[in-house]
DNA sequence: CCTTCGTACTCTGCATGCAGAATACTGCAT
DNA sequence: ATGCAGTATTCTGCATGCAGAGTACGAAGG
């Protein structure tokens, strides 16, 4: 039987909403909004040729990722300190090494056996010009197995919030083929624990490689910094709270 | 100087939005709004008194929080199996475990001692007629306190954003006495933990609280399962694919 | 010169209108 | 009776209008 969609679903619903989120996220994320910004529903409406309607509701959807911080009539892109940076890839370590442990008695041999093969395939070509594409490729697949491997679709899909959330970091690192080739090898040593059958081995494998990753990511924040070319800084003045929808629930 | 919120910020900002979106999680949750009953954005805004655009956004936010799964024309509040609320708590465990980890070393004397005497203060009064009030309050207060002092935002937002999800959960058991005590007693092993200041002893001690208080909601979840009146359900067909505003995202 | 009060403007939140898409129903043919 | 096709209906998504709240700026007084 044909199956179009990867759970054989329905096609993912993709609203105007949708696009301007993503398009905010992207920008947001890689910089070209400034953190502390003031975002204008009505500029940015303008600016990417809709209605404030779609606009409205992608600005709610990055408060609720806490990446916007909204006050009574302003909407602010939130500096992300390098606190906040830690705290996210906290976080994401700790999802994400979970679901490493969890996959190590879980993942079927079909899926560690097309993992395996990958990364041969990977290793084989390494001086390939197209390479750091298929790397990174093979980088984003890897975790998204290892993450529906874990048997807990509710981890899975927090996993993948969180990767959207660290993606322009990545792309800031990602880039050097160096921190690729790094990325690579830990991959390679998750897949050993996992073919291992090993939860233990597998989860601190994963958390050497989170870990290892934060740490060129925060080297690279520190360095933007100091040449004062960030789209990090500093809080300017007292941070506001952030707005929890369900920040009045009793 | 005088603190009008908890962290010093604005007020949150309570739009119609928020409360639509409050009064449906809450209509959800409580079983009130059936599973697998879809969800008309006219009619519930005839019945809210309100205009079609709050419930809209309301809808989209319980959509991101997975209670609700949109496909095109149609919003339908997912059918939580017990396989479900096993992975949600699976991934609470992992959060507040954590966070009660991390706390042992960072949580203040001034935070323990507080604990501690209203803790003993509802140790004191265990007969009085509020005290099942007053014990939901500590817990909520508990767990609250642990999450702020594990020292990481993220993870506290996310804390508190599970305990919305497990709300309902909460209340079908939390009703009954001699769960609230048993929880008490829970808590009671988690503070002396952290009051020895030993991370690993807090962990496990959160460990058994939520793996016990999961066990409660199960056995209730399948009693009332077995006795048709629950606002759970097995799903009737296939399900759906979760709409994921980041799904479409590279 | 600084502070304070008042006014005008800006921006968001909510309501509503409209169009398109999907579904459901009905009728017809097999 | 069942399957299919065409039509009508329903429902959502987006655009836009409007009103209220907050801010900023300016003027006047100390």
């Amino acid at each position: 039987m044909l199956q179009l969609t990867e759970n054989g679903g329905p096609l993912t619903r993709q609203t105007l909403a949708d696009t301007v989120y993503e398009t905010l996220l992207e920008a947001i994320l890689s910089g070209k909004i400034a953190s502390g910004a003031e975002l204008n529903e009505v500029v940015l409406a303008r600016e990417l040729g809709v209605s404030r309607t779609p606009v409205h509701e992608a600005i709610a959807w990055l408060a609720a990722d806490e990446l916007i911080e909204l006050s009574v009539h302003r909407a602010r892109v939130k500096t992300m300190t390098a606190q906040e940076v830690t705290d996210l890839y906290d976080v994401r370590l700790l999802l994400e090494s979970n679901a490493a442990e969890r996959a190590a008695t879980r993942i079927d041999t079909a899926s560690l056996q097309q993992l395996r093969s990958d990364a041969e395939e990977l290793a084989k070509t390494k001086d390939a010009a197209d390479w750091p594409a298929r790397a990174i490729t093979f980088d984003l697949h890897f975790h998204d197995v290892v993450a529906e491997a874990s048997g807990n679709a509710r981890l899975r899909s927090e996993i993948q919030r969180y990767r959207i959330l660290v993606r322009a970091f990545c792309r800031i690192t990602g880039a050097q083929v160096k921190n690729l080739l790094h990325s690579f090898q830990e991959h390679l040593a998750i897949l050993t624990a996992l073919e291992q059958r090993d939860p233990k081995a597998a989860r601190d494998a994963m958390t050497v490689h989170i870990e290892r990753r934060v740490k060129v990511v925060l080297a690279e924040i520190y360095h933007r910094e100091a040449s004062h070319n960030s789209c990090l800084s500093v809080p300017p003045t007292a941070q506001r709270a952030p707005r929890l929808r369900s920040g009045t629930v009793k």
